[in-house]
RNA sequence: GAUCCCAUCGUCUAGUCAGGUCCAGGACACCGGAUUUUCAUUCCGGCGACACGGGUUCGAAUCCCGUUGGGAUCACCA
């Protein structure tokens, strides 16, 4: 059988770190095996899933080059369409299929109902199971009439059900755990679980692999397989991705950090711990999306972030979008993810995605749960931009400044930009690294750096040698790194000094600091002017 | 609470299935040193783990049991 893997995302939110490493894990499974790789939009929950979460989806899987084989603007004949809000028809005709063998059936309980019997089920400590309703048909008729709409239930096996997993090996489920679940709702749409499985077997998925929270699920989706009489999948679940403190990675983390955030600023001004109009202000969100949000009573990224701006903290990088504003090549972000509950099993780190899909074995997926080191992915991204040849990484620093327009370096012609990433390569591990580290390009010195200043313009003569630098730059006819470096070494033999007096004193003048890359570099890309303008700056402000 | 999954340096991991080659190897981080005009890069070195308790065995990180700890799931969400 042909390997078909597939990742099924549900369009209720953009795309983050756990469905980074599930759709690449998918991908490199489908690639190893020369299978096929399908992407699938699992859009039923009407009320959460936006046309424009797909779309963000998509375009995060484009960026970080997860291609996928079949799927949105790769139709294959037979497998799709690939959003299941647009399989009702296909769900249906097997809905009814079960209806009629006695496989499914169904009930006509309302939220208030169940939620009763549950409440029953929890006082006498007892897990709930759905209890089976014979209904005559003047009760069913009744219920119409009060407008009653029916779910489909399947009548769940009575037998235990075991899960083969590719991963963790056997996991049983004993059969009176088993639950009748709901395959279709009151408003008509399948169930998650439904329509997951329909879909892969129409699809021909031969592998689910995803991420372990879905494991206790697996036995539901064994007894829909097993009514329809259908050869399941093969099942592989992946351990999950933690936070440093251990909890789930999620989205919502980005609220807490920023609730938190809040609390301690609250705490700071003395203020009355139950108003936020302050922070709304402050933040030009509405008072009542504010109160909402120190409430608990939802999660708004937009909230979250507008707060961390003013407040100036630093939200974790959850969500692909954060990785692309924070400046980090996808390749990077690709491996270092590969290398989350997975190994190749000798001392190789830096895998291309090649030598990624050639390493590949299903086999060699950990059990345990990773936590998420932002560090490691940040050596791991200087790797790859140290490695990468520079007409490479300028194109990758392009895609950047289309998320962050904000970029000293928006609007700077690439040939320009080429010379900053050929100075930078190696002193920087992000993007967003290189706009910090080479803002003095852009900004002059206005604050200088006092123990800089002291050691390297006060002390040992700095200044007067300053002054002969900046004559003998002046003085130069063509202004490129290689006659700036000349200069500096003449300058240096004829006035019996090392170059690190000659240097030091410059970078001091030019940046404000004792930091910068190589100084004839600097001076050739700050440009004749600008230098001569900064170091007589510099020798106006500091003199005696 | 019930069910299920997991357990090697602070973190990611190799080693576990087929017990000895492991007083446990690599990487990130951290600390120190060398090179360098500064910062980086590069190179060298250091720190640092088999969760605990039993058992099996000549021998256990590896097999078994228990304890503890962590995690997931218990919806007309996916």
């Amino acid at each position: 059988m042909s390997v078909r893997t597939r990742f099924a995302p549900s369009p209720t939110g953009s795309l983050h770190v756990g469905g980074v490493r599930t759709a690449l894990f998918c991908l490199l499974h489908a690639r190893r095996h020369g299978g096929r790789f399908l992407l699938r939009i699992e859009d039923t929950d009407r009320a959460r899933s936006t046309e424009e979460a797909a779309e963000g989806i998509l375009r995060d899987l484009r960026w970080l080059g997860l291609q996928w084989d079949e799927g949105p603007g790769a139709e294959q004949a037979g497998t799709g369409p690939y959003f299941q809000a647009q399989r009702l028809d296909l769900y249906n005709a097997v809905i009814d299929q079960l209806l009629a063998s006695g496989h499914a059936y169904e009930a006509w309980d309302t939220h208030a109902e169940l939620d009763a019997e549950r409440a029953i089920a929890s006082a006498a400590k007892l897990n709930f199971r759905y209890v089976r309703k014979f209904l005559d048909a003047d009760t069913i008729a009744a219920y119409r009439a009060e407008g009653r709409t029916p779910v489909v239930r399947l009548a769940a096996p009575r037998h235990d059900l075991h899960v083969e997993d590719e991963i963790l090996g056997q996991v049983t489920q004993t059969a009176d755990e088993l639950d009748d679940i709901v395959i279709r709702k009151a408003d008509g749409f399948p169930t998650y679980h439904f329509a997951v499985v329909i879909d892969d077997y129409k699809m021909g998925v031969s592998l689910v692999l995803r991420g372990q929270e879905h494991l206790m699920n697996t036995h539901k989706h064994l007894g829909i397989y097993e009514a329809l009489n259908w050869a399941p999948p093969k099942y592989a679940h992946l351990p999950l991705i933690a936070n440093p403190d251990n909890t789930k990675m999620s989205k919502r983390d980005k609220a807490k950090t920023s609730r938190e955030a809040a609390r301690r600023a609250q705490v700071e001004r003395k203020g009355d711990p139950k108003d936020w109009s302050w922070l709304a202000e402050a933040t030009g969100r509405t008072v009542d999306d504010l109160a909402g949000f120190m409430a608990k009573q939802h999660d708004s990224i937009a909230t979250a972030e507008a707060i961390a701006t003013f407040l100036k903290v630093k939200l974790p990088m959850i969500e692909v979008m954060d990785f692309r504003k924070g400046g980090y090549l996808p390749e990077a972000l690709i491996n270092y993810m590969a290398l989350l509950g997975w190994s190749p099993g000798d001392d190789r780190e830096v895998l291309p995605f090649d030598e990624l899909v050639a390493a590949w074995d299903l086999t060699r997926v950990n059990k345990t749960q990773a936590k998420f080191d932002a560090e490691k992915l940040a050596w791991m991204n200087g790797e790859y931009i140290k490695k990468y040849d520079l007409d490479t990484l300028t194109v990758a620093h392009t895609s950047y400044l289309d998320v962050v327009p904000t970029s000293p370096f928006a609007g700077m012609p690439a040939e320009r930009r080429r010379a900053f990433l050929a100075l930078y390569q190696p002193r920087i591990a992000t993007f967003a690294d290189l706009d910090e580290a080479a803002r003095f390009f852009f900004i002059r010195p206005t604050t200088w750096d006092a123990k800089a200043v002291q050691k390297h313009l006060l002390a040992d003569g700095g200044l007067e040698r300053l002054a002969l630098i900046r004559d003998a730059l002046a003085a130069l006819p063509e202004w490129a790194a290689a006659e700036i470096q000349l200069a500096l070494d003449g300058l240096a033999a004829t006035h019996d000094v090392k170059l690190g007096q000659i240097a030091q004193p410059l970078r001091v003048a030019l940046t404000g600091t004792a930091v910068s890359p190589q100084i004839h570099d600097t001076l050739a890309l700050l440009g004749r002017t600008e230098s001569l303008d900064r170091l007589q700056a510099a020798l106006s402000t500091h003199a005696r």
